[in-house]
DNA sequence: CTGTTAGCGCTTTCAG
DNA sequence: CTGAAAGCGCTAACAG
């Protein structure tokens, strides 16, 4: 592997020249240029990475943790981050959360040990101020899907609150008054946030929530089917059905359909996420979109902008708001039951 | 950020035996190392793994190059291999090939200036001769979901000929007779194999293959649709069918119960891959067994003794047999049609 | 067991 | 516009 030192004797020139033509942060002259550019050709240079990073204390790697690293919802938004940052000539270096604050904690220092310009972070379980006083250090911290309003303008996220309220809102606008409700784990934000849009949505159309009609869940399929079996048990009736992610509505729906309940005549049944498998699912699931891919690609280009300072990086929102995405899960309520 | 410099002035001792207490290669007096652990927290030191990676001419990261980053597939597969990694010190870079040759051949570059220790490679567009030249370069390298005989100890793969073979047997073996396949993009190793073993099955109850009840599709759900409405076309009979990967057969099971046909009384399904989002279809679908999970990480282990030189790594399998997941989406054949 | 001394390959002042 | 030279923070012989 030849290096700089080979090119700039076979160029005929220093050291630093060589450089400079690689940045291309200084004036060379085109004929000086040339002759380097030839030299690295002909013996096929390629720069050193790591001694380019450990010499312009740049590593030129951020580093990526997420919750989960499988799922459609990471999936997408790895696929999103990586293209844009590698595009720039940067790389993703990812670690795993499991959604555990300790592991969290941990695959954040692994990732800050790595030396990594920034930092591109999908954190459940780890706390606000956590986040908060990670900033405070040294680190370009971004945050994608959570909001922590003293960190505003590196998060990216979703309106969580309309999402739930045009879940809900799709189902009231149909006729549906007895809507039942599956929430995340409501120690997390978005879960918190979806519910209160659920209630919001229930509010403008003068309908009392029921506690009754609601189940706590951990996002999980299980947890969908399971809140199905306890709202059946309460006795309670109820035409439709909001879940605040897609994997419990499709469970919800298997258990409605092994208690014998057609989807959607019988009962309606609205998602969130709008994870890839959600068209798989028969039917097909009506659920909210969550731009999770818009939500990576800003936060990619967030890092670009102020931590490598391209130029004709434009704004980015933070903001992205969700919608309905009407599909066959979901029906008029029907006059007699 | 301290240095070794600051930690070797503040314990009293050189920087050779900061490192060495760092390392742990060499003999340091207990007395001498307790003075330089207390000196290393006593001002936060952490070593900058640049700084290591150019002197060690180690990187101490491994590039996986998928030719996706979303799908549960890769999803499983990255997880896995990341977690196994990490555990070890290490951490792994990401590159999308996004199942294009050309694309496929800059990621994997593009990982090579990185100046990875060793490659993982999931390529499904790229030339067996590219890998076994790459492989001669001075690269570490390690297929996974992909075998080549002249690369066999570092391809880690399944038998995507005895996959197509149970998934076919399954069938045959509840009476069916007239079985319809949708394979793969045919240019692909692991397509061409599944169907080899489909047609091995036929051939061993004495069913005659008949290549029009067969569909060549690009692994997509839609292709999966379009083979269904394909193979309805040709007016043929068929009471089964079998296809090369979960997504085609949800797109057949979606197709298949719009043309009013059930799935499992009137057409048996069956799948391959066991992706997760296998069971949340309808009916749960019957599928083979990829252990994705297994070969990822036989693969990093592999990394770990042959290019780390990790002790007690025991040594790993290639090859990992698929095995039938029966679930919901096949019945035996009525006599009567 | 410990210290000295070269570098690893590149960037970046500072002169000229 | 170009060159010289001083590191970046650490590892790895080589002595002792």
């Amino acid at each position: 592997m030849a290096t700089i030192y080979e090119v700039s004797k076979a160029a005929g020139v220093s050291l630093a020249t060589v450089s400079r033509v690689m940045n291309g942060n200084a004036k060379v002259s085109d004929k000086t240029k040339a002759k380097v550019l030839a030299a690295m050709s002909e013996l096929g240079y390629k720069p050193n990475a790591i001694a380019q990073s450990l010499a312009s204390n740049r590593s030129n790697s951020v580093g990526l943790m997420v919750s989960e690293l499988h799922g459609s919802f990471f999936g997408d938004m790895m696929s999103t981050i990586e293209n844009t940052l590698r595009t720039a000539g940067k790389h993703a270096i990812i670690a795993a959360g499991h959604s555990d604050a300790d592991k969290e904690q941990q695959a954040i220092e692994f990732l800050l040990d790595r030396r990594c310009d920034a930092l591109i972070v999908h954190a459940e379980a780890v706390s606000d101020e956590y986040l908060i006083e990670l900033a405070e250090r040294d680190v370009e911290l971004v945050l994608v899907n959570r909001h922590i309003p003293e960190l505003a303008e590196r998060c990216f996220y979703t309106d969580n609150e309309l999402g739930g309220y045009l879940a809900t809102e799709a189902l009231l606008q149909r006729g549906h008054q007895n809507i039942a409700y599956i929430s995340g784990p409501l120690f997390k934000l978005d879960a918190k946030a979806r519910l209160a849009g659920h209630k919001k949505a229930l509010a403008e159309y003068d309908i009392a929530f029921n506690p009754s009609l609601t189940f706590e869940g951990g996002y999980h399929e299980t947890d969908g089917m399971a809140g199905f079996a306890h709202l059946m048990q309460t006795g309670l009736p109820f035409s439709a059905l909001v879940c605040a992610n897609d994997e419990m509505a499709s469970g919800a729906m298997t258990a409605a359909r092994e208690a014998g309940l057609n989807v959607p005549t019988e009962l309606s049944v609205v998602g969130f996420d709008d994870v890839l498998f959600t068209k798989y699912l028969y039917p097909k699931l009506t659920t909210i979109d969550n731009p999770i891919r818009k939500m990576g690609d800003a936060a990619a280009r967030w890092v670009l902008k102020h931590v490598y300072k391209e130029k004709h990086q434009p704004d980015v929102e933070n903001l992205y708001p969700p919608t309905l995405i009407l599909r066959d899960s979901i029906a008029t309520k029907t006059k007699v039951e």
